[in-house]
DNA sequence: CCAATAGTGTCTGTGAGACAGTATAAG
DNA sequence: CTTATACTGTCTCACAGACACTATTGG
């Protein structure tokens, strides 16, 4: 190996391409709440979360569904504004909530050469939507998220396709909480976005009880019956009203404005509050 | 763009060299706790938290001390097994705990080309380790870490060199516990690692609390005394002994044998017990 | 006996789970 | 008046914080 004096000279003489390099990949699981039908006019409108697909029009994995993402441009970006970049491109908006999950790096998890990913989470309030969003791209809601024998099935749809996968989850050390996932069925995802579909949800669920995540996902003013419903569905139980309430009291704040037209007592609306 | 009809007709014209691409590493924050001086022969040793740091013998950053870390081969192998390659040649050892910590990608982080860094926590007791540490490691003990007005300024020492740095420690975002660390003071580690070291140790506090990981850091046998020290030096805080023994009497198993010797009651030897 | 750690008993306050009860709009 | 949701009062039980107390060794 050759000697250098200085660090400068190092650098000066340094050839990157000498060494095998690979392509990075940001995926993001953006996930939001939405309204579905409500049965008569006194029924509150049940919430359901959805993610955002996008139908690949290339190949690989032609005509299936995956996560939003694009390739890092290595010479300008980092990975997270590689993924705002993304969400603009496919939801016109900026401003999103996001939060680095996890790094995916299997060897052969792309069939064109090694990709490493690093997936994001992205949280955001469906209302602030518009119909701006790419025409590849859409919103599909989870309607089935069910655990049995430590396999996961989750089911999703967008009205026109049901997307249908499980995946078996196995604790990784019995010390810890970390889980490994492999797919056991999948014929609708591209790549490995199955699982990285999961782990969101799950390091979603995780957060929303000890942070504040999930005034992300929520317009600036809110109902707590609406709030309530918004963890019930991330968390997949149901909730008591009264202990409810007392965890988030001290996060929402009271405001003078009512939500009236439901044929029942009026709910007063709230703002979120830093504790 | 052309047009393809079959994805292997696809991948056959892929040219992933057509594309920027770039390199990655896998470091590890090897993290264990070392016995120090007894004042008397009564007095139970001292703990403290130590890591495994490498001195570079090369540009960049020739002479300072960074993690342990490797070069991604591309082709072969996981961050995850690139990792415990390194972990293997410096210290000797397999089997040690590993856990994804976090992905590291400014865009300036090494001078020489773009290179991404996948963090991971090692965790491992101590008296595992033999002599058969590479030349160029050496542990550090962790001697001080005070945190004031959001600097939390680390001091390190390996009885040679005294390694003293700082970080400012910034809320991210207003609803949830991810931090912005930026560097305040730092003139002995290289590249961004001095981040990485603190995020390891504030993982690691979090961690302690909600899962077994601890045990990571134990011999197979150990005092209760031995334990709650390993906990007060991970979280920087004195805990009480009835508290204390509540919160992990259904992690641990008394076993027959007992620890004699140090000019007091003796104490029972538990082992680690799954919940 | 002393010093130091090992280990236990128990009081108290906080806070979650549970359930029952009151309030109020729209049809 | 009915229905459905909004919102509150309060009992109970589990559990963490705190402190006091007993046990046991080597010197």
């Amino acid at each position: 190996m050759q000697k250098y004096k200085t660090e400068e000279e190092f650098l000066q003489a340094y050839n990157p391409k000498e060494f095998d390099q690979l392509s990075m990949t940001a995926d993001i699981l953006l996930i939001s709440v939405s309204d579905q039908e409500q049965a008569n006019y006194r029924k509150t409108s049940k919430k359901m979360m959805s993610i955002l697909l996008v139908k690949r029009e290339d190949y690989p994995y032609k005509d299936k569904w995956c996560l939003p993402g694009g390739f890092l441009d290595p010479n300008t970006e980092t990975l997270e504004e590689c993924a705002k970049r993304v969400l603009k491109k496919e939801t016109n908006l900026s401003n999103i909530f996001l939060e680095q999950l996890y790094t995916f790096d299997a060897v052969k998890r792309d069939p064109r050469t090694r990709v490493v990913s690093t997936a994001y989470m992205a949280l955001v309030d469906k209302k602030r939507l518009t119909d701006k969003i790419n025409p590849n791209a859409s919103w599909f809601d989870i309607i089935l998220i069910e655990e049995k024998n430590n396999i996961i099935e989750l089911t999703l749809t967008n009205n026109e396709t049901t997307i249908n996968f499980s995946i078996k989850k196995t604790l990784k050390e019995k010390t810890t909480d970390r889980y490994t996932f492999k797919t056991q069925k999948n014929k609708d995802i591209a790549f490995d976005h199955d699982i990285v579909i999961l782990s969101g949800l799950e390091r979603l669920k995780n957060k929303i009880s000890y942070t504040d995540i999930v005034f992300n996902m929520m317009p600036k003013y809110f109902t707590l019956g609406e709030l309530q419903q918004v963890y019930e569905v991330i968390l997949n139980k149901k909730l008591l009203d009264p202990a409810f309430r007392r965890i988030i009291a001290n996060k929402v704040e009271k405001t003078d404005l009512v939500q009236t037209g439901a044929g029942h007592r009026p709910s007063a609306l709230f703002k979120y509050k830093m504790k």
